[in-house]
DNA sequence: CGTCGCATTGATAAAAATCAAACTTGGTGG
DNA sequence: CCACCAAGTTTGATTTTTATCAATGCGACG
């Protein structure tokens, strides 16, 4: 189970030892992507599916003005453009957020792996499928909720992301990102950003120095947040479904 | 290519007859769904595969508060939850904004129609990959973009994809939302969506009444939004890619 | 002809952006 | 070891955008 995407799908399927050999035997070529670095940029006709192993990488859209947006964090074992061969080229980039560890695993290697099983397939499915769902909250998040709110929320998702691939210790983990970068992903100046993690900090929910994050308070941080992780549709025997 | 996917799906591949009349041999249960009642709603678990062939539809997200954010508008040849049966049970919900006619497909019929058929398969990548480039672009709308500039491209967006499903009428289509509607998918006010309507229409841009909008000057209109159609990734051939 | 759902208007308040400066802090090199 | 630097954080003052509240207008429809 040590290899990340294993590790993932193990939240909703359980997968056999040869099946996550497979997976480990995917990941052949791996490349270290410096952080600050595009993974793939707009533009791109990816020729290898792309999976993140270790670090933090973003989606990002940049307009015309020069802001940017950010659309979703990847973590260990997101993929990066699964099935995004389908395509001509990327509609936006993906920017390692600090020094990736990334595999380069070849499209039809992956489609063998799949087409015989029944299993993995729904499981990658299932991936995608919460990927979308990650991306409509993230809607909710912009469109409805407040700066305060918003923070909160993406706070929560990263720590039970970070949970499924196990690398929240005790109640701290890796948030390895600048106030700038959390207004990019929010919608809001790095100023406000600032000023909402004070309260944050000030309601006692969180600690939040140095790229690491502990959580004071889950419930009143999921109440602030209005969050519920239902939308990840892990299987209700899952160790995460408390 | 009466049906209303095969016409989508033709933007992008060359379907045969036999592929044509296969889709639309899908569509054989066609029900009928109100304006303001779910097709779908949170917590269902599906048994078919809903495909729109008329009218429009909207994914919402409904808060504690009562709030509600729309993540995607559905029209004519989109799937509300293709796929979806992997998952336990719908997280957000999908209502008719008009009355829709609702193409309702047994699951194993679309994947016996796929299964041995490597360029609908493909086709039908192609249109979940542009549902979440939607998405995506939603992010930046409200998370990104003014007001102004959100309203600008949905309009945008959705003239596009009218124009993709071949319902556009010169330089007028339908647009059946309210002004609380509009506010619900760019994340505003429906009072701030009107003093908005008003300066696009000051701006010569739009004329809109009655749910049918008339694109007055559709260079600016993009310009005022930032709209760049790439994201559907339409193949360069189509009559689209102008 | 009244009424209901929407659209519009105006006045005010709240949220967040902007601008500008000062403060921390971790790292670097003398 | 210390001074300095750069990146990021924090603070304060001000402006802009958008929400809120409350009426009023209006057009389709029974």
């Amino acid at each position: 189970m040590s290899n990340p995407l294993s590790r993932k799908l193990s939240n909703i399927a359980s997968l056999t030892d040869e099946e996550s050999q497979s997976i480990s035997d995917l990941c052949e070529r791996i490349e270290v992507v410096p952080a600050k670095t595009d993974i793939i940029s707009e533009g791109d006709r990816p020729d290898y599916v792309h999976l993140v192993l270790e670090g933090w990488a973003a989606r990002s859209k940049v307009l015309e003005s020069g802001k940017r947006q950010f659309t979703a964090f990847l973590i260990r074992g997101d993929f990066c453009d699964l099935h995004v061969t389908i395509l001509a080229r990327m509609d936006h980039a993906i920017t390692a957020v600090t020094n990736c560890k990334v595999a380069y695993i070849p499209s039809p290697e992956l489609e063998r792996l799949t087409l015989g099983n029944a299993k993995l397939t729904r499981a990658l499915w299932w991936s995608t499928l919460v990927d979308e769902a990650v991306l409509r909250e993230w809607i909710v998040n912009t469109g409805l909720r407040s700066a305060y709110e918003a923070v909160a929320h993406l706070i929560c998702e990263m720590h039970f992301r970070s949970q499924m691939v196990g690398i929240v210790d005790g109640d701290t983990f890796d948030l390895p990102l600048t106030q700038e970068e959390l207004g990019a992903a929010t919608g809001h100046t790095p100023v406000h950003i600032n000023r909402v993690l004070q309260k944050l900090r000030a309601a006692g929910l969180i600690d939040f120095r140095g790229g690491r994050l502990t959580v004071r308070d889950l419930d009143g941080l999921e109440e602030a947040a209005g969050f519920e992780s239902e939308y990840f549709h892990i299987r209700s025997g899952s160790p995460l479904t408390s």
